[in-house]
DNA sequence: ATCCTCCATGATATAACATAACATCTGCGC
DNA sequence: GCGCAGATGTTATGTTATATCATGGAGGAT
């Protein structure tokens, strides 16, 4: 997780982008967990932490974490994960558990298939996909 | 259309479900468009029609209709899209057009691929998957 | 026929999520 | 110093969704 704020820091120099402190709190926030959380909850934990803790706080931190592949929307729980691997381009899928509510981020490309393939069929042009999956995983599953 | 909400209608009677005026009416405003709607538009066209129109009247039928296979949430959109072949098991990938806003529904199983497929790879079993593409349509992408 | 139960609806209130709009500050190039 | 751009501060409000309790109506059991 320390690593994750390094590469996203790394990152930020290369590019020209500005990684200030409140946008890399709200990432500690994100990496600290394996759940998605709120917009509301980390602005709790931002004012814990000394920020301010009006709403716009949150989302323009999220925006720009979810913009440069930092973080993700999880758009079901519209709540927000920490991206595990950030700064590249990757085709991400979710596995939300119904039981734990722990995400994980898998990846989503496979070689014969792809959202932009069953776009395309349609004659659509798929520029970004959302693949959300709900369910039980490998922990939950085994205690029924 | 008018064919849909026989279907559906036919599909209530054969499993005991009640296919209210409330709930017909909303899929009927559902069916008319090919854009995703939300809850409180929905609420508006009901009130025009002499329904009540507190949220939960809007809410309570697109439960309904979603819970049978009648209509999905969009979940970008945080709104409701009439379904196209009510009743039937599918598997549905929806194409979102950032330009008319025009959502159709296409059908994500392939032979070499699933969001189950993706799962289990992880230990994660899949009971519900969320696929939603933005991009251009056909028509919106011509006119470029 | 009465009662009971289930499901749907009515109604009020509030929770949860998100953004608009405008002011202020700060670092940086000129 | 001046002006610009990006980030943050601040107030207000818009949008989406649900909790809760009351009421009504159809159908079955006795």
């Amino acid at each position: 997780m320390e690593n994750s704020i390094q590469e996203a820091e790394h990152y930020c120099q290369e590019n020209g982008l500005n990684f200030t402190p409140v946008r890399r709190k709200v990432l500690e926030i994100l990496l600290q967990k394996n759940t998605a959380i709120g917009a509301y909850e980390i602005l709790d934990l931002l004012r814990e932490a000394g920020f301010k803790n009006q709403p716009p706080v949150a989302y323009r931190a999220l925006d720009f974490l979810v913009q440069n592949g930092f973080a993700h929307k999880i758009e079901q729980l519209n709540s927000f994960i920490g991206c595990t691997h950030p700064g590249k381009d990757h085709s991400p899928a979710f596995m939300i558990c119904r039981k734990c509510d722990s995400v994980s981020e898998e990846e989503a490309l496979t070689r014969d298939f792809s959202v932009s393939q069953i776009g395309s069929k349609a004659g659509f042009t798929v520029e970004k996909a959302v693949i959300e999956a709900k369910g039980l995983c490998h922990s939950c599953a085994e205690l029924v």
